[in-house]
DNA sequence: CAATTCCATTAGAG
DNA sequence: CTCTAATGGAATTG
């Protein structure tokens, strides 16, 4: 068998339904009953269905009650109630989609607010209650809980891009402040070089004077690279001797260390944060 | 394993 | 068009 004989049954009916009530609004027992589970074919389903259809017209017309009907393929897959078939709603053999008024609305939401999982005996009493089957009192709660996750979903999307925004604008601002803070630090350098190629030519060569006294008058005026120094934990008098090109290279590197490649700070970088190491930006 | 719920989808009403 | 009642298969639950 190719298809389950459930499914073309109900495929024959549905291809058809201007024609003929919902199948499975109107069958008095499930498909499979009608055939036993063999395959039927395509024009004795329909006769069985006119057939049905015929007798159902006729019954809906008495009182009736399906307590010991089998157990059905609706039932199986939860489409199936007590009083599946049963007009409560006062429609004609389901012929046409009927909204739900706004009182029956009015109540499902109340129930609803209590708790959006439907109790069998709640079902029942609100299928009671507002004159509808059982069944739609599922369908309304199933349908009713996916428009609820939607929302939900729409209101975490919502809550998802305000956090967003907010990290990005601080993100922004950081980058900028990273951006002001290089552009200083390139300044000073540049100044500081200025100043050591001055003295340079005033005093000659400070480098083969390895005096203490002027290690520390050149750490003085020489911020960028005493910061360069103590970042990288070196003290050694030759570090004096680095030409310009030499000393803008180092602190370049030293700023790109200090941040990473998305403007961030570098967890850990700063030694001060613990020591509370200041160095002289003017 | 039966009952229930979820999910994607269809189709009618407005 | 949108909204929602309804379907049916898959997944979950007890």
């Amino acid at each position: 068998m190719a298809f389950p004989p459930h499914a073309f049954m109900f495929q024959t009916l549905h291809e058809d339904q201007n024609h003929f009530p919902s199948p499975y609004s109107l069958l008095p027992c499930p498909p499979q009953l009608f055939h036993g589970g063999m395959f039927l074919h395509p024009s004795f389903s329909f006769i069985l269905i006119h057939v049905c259809t015929f007798m159902m017209n006729k019954l809906n017309q008495c009182v009736f009650s399906f307590s010991g009907v089998g157990k059905s393929h609706q039932e199986v897959h939860g489409h199936g109630d007590d009083d599946e078939f049963s007009d409560d709603d006062g429609s004609h053999g389901g012929e046409k989609k009927k909204r739900l008024n706004m009182d029956q609305v009015k109540a499902l939401e109340k129930s609803f607010e209590l708790g959006n999982k439907l109790e069998p005996g709640r079902k029942l009493q609100l299928a009671k209650d507002l004159g509808l089957k059982p069944r739609q009192i599922a369908i309304w709660f199933q349908n009713r809980r996916a428009r609820w996750k939607n929302k939900q979903l729409e209101k975490d999307y919502d809550a998802l891009k305000k956090l967003y925004q907010t990290a990005k604008a601080d993100n922004d601002a950081l980058q900028a402040q990273n951006k002001k803070l290089t552009g200083q630090l390139l300044s000073l350098k540049t100044k500081d070089s200025n100043e050591t190629r001055i003295k340079n030519e005033n005093e000659g060569s400070w480098c083969s004077n390895g005096s203490e006294n002027n290690y520390d008058m050149n750490l003085a005026i020489r911020p960028a690279a005493t910061m360069t120094q103590l970042l990288h934990g070196s003290s050694k008098p030759s570090l004096h001797c680095l030409k310009l090109d030499q000393v803008v290279q180092q602190d370049q590197s030293l700023a790109c260390h200090m941040f990473n490649q998305d403007g961030y700070e570098q967890q850990g970088f700063w030694p001060w944060a613990d020591q509370s190491i200041k160095f002289p930006l003017n």
